[in-house]
DNA sequence: CGAGATTATGGCAGTAGCTGACAATTGACA
DNA sequence: TGTCAATTGTCAGCTACTGCCATAATCTCG
């Protein structure tokens, strides 16, 4: 039962199978980052990442459903952050203000949702992977964007609006997401350095969105 | 030699050789739209494609590196319409101006671009098979990610400006990029009835670019 | 505690996407 | 017409992924 197990899964003690369940899927994870980072993503075989992780190949396909999913296994818990975050974001705050806070904040806490499952440098390495890998910066985009659905709807509701009528929250969302992807891949370009860069080019960037839509740019 | 066969294509017959490839691939994408169409894209496979164009499948893979490809062949014109068409546009024009135009002037013209190869309602309804296959849509989005670098290129070009330097062409962009997709996805959810619909929502979502960024939403 | 119901795992056979290598065919061009 | 280059077909093979069934591990409840 999904339902239950979500429920207990931080409360009481997740009953032995439940943890070994997690423990065969952060092996996983960790596997598959570290033959990616150490061979790349497409060299490296999905019978590979099984056996680093003693497990059978078809067990591997049990937890994920394809390749790409281990690989942007990190992105998602992180993207369930950023939702996280951006519920706990005060009703008060104007729509784009809090979308941009909820990123600062799910970043200061980003690090422990990694670390509990790979160390920080490999997810680094991983997010520089996807984006250079086609594949994968396919399938992260998809999820970008369904990301974004989830965002607008979420929008909609702090500002009392319907998103099936009221274009708002979808076109702001879209625009955000937008800027959240250019500083992503220039950060990745960069190498991924410091989550501080990260910071200071996604405010950079966030605060050019109202003078790029502007009718001029002399200035 | 790709340069050569680019610029024949046009001028003078373009010879034997390039009329039958064109016919081959021609072929090939009518095949593949027709099969989607009629079994979905999953249930098809590439030896049926092959055997319908009446080519050997490993000759489509000469053709389209993978299956995805072929599905998006006709995407692939419109956007190299659409970046012809933004060329065209008049330098006075403001940047997001010059957007905007730009996809209502290729619009126009973008009809015959497909009838070229497939008739309008195939085309109508492989878009629509697009935006609803996780995987297609996964690599549709790829691609627009891919023209939006060249689309901020173009604009920064237009307003004398260096992409690297300034952020405002890849911001403007991205945000008027998540715009067309949030549009397109609503298109299609409708069932991509008409060119005038799609035209009266775009205009509509654009114009909300402004207000969506304000602080207040109360009006 | 122990029997029986659940659930996770492994093994195997099979399909489909995709590639490299080589041979055969076809168009280009002097 | 004959030579050269480009296109195509064939074939063997790898890898991602799935369905099916048997087995083994955990859980539940009397």
């Amino acid at each position: 039962m999904r339902t239950i197990e979500g429920v207990t899964d931080r409360a009481a003690s997740p009953g032995l199978r439940e943890r070994k369940k997690r423990r065969t899927r952060d092996s996983l994870i960790r596997s598959a980052l570290e033959l990616f980072a150490l061979k790349g993503y497409e060299r490296t075989t999905v019978d590979e990442i099984a056996e680093a992780a003693d497990v059978s190949p078809r067990t591997f396909f049990r937890y994920f459903a394809n390749k790409e999913e281990v690989a942007l296994a990190m992105q998602d818990s992180l993207e369930a952050h950023f939702l996280t975050a951006l519920r706990e974001r005060p009703a008060a705050e104007a729509p784009l203000t809090a979308l941009g806070n909820a990123v600062f904040a799910c970043w200061d806490t980003a690090s422990q949702v990694i670390e509990a499952v790979v160390p920080l440098e490999l997810h680094m390495r991983t997010y520089r992977m996807i984006e250079s890998t086609p594949q994968l910066f396919a399938a992260h985009l998809h999820r970008l964007s369904e990301v974004e659905d989830r965002l607008a709807q979420e929008i909609a509701r702090r500002a009392g609006l319907d998103v099936r009528t009221d274009p708002r929250p979808q076109v702001l969302v879209a625009a955000f997401g937008g800027v959240m992807r250019v500083t992503g891949k220039l950060w990745s370009r960069r190498g991924c350095a410091s989550l501080e860069e990260l910071r200071d080019l996604t405010t950079a960037y966030l605060a050019q969105l109202g003078p790029a839509l502007a009718e001029d740019w002399r200035s």
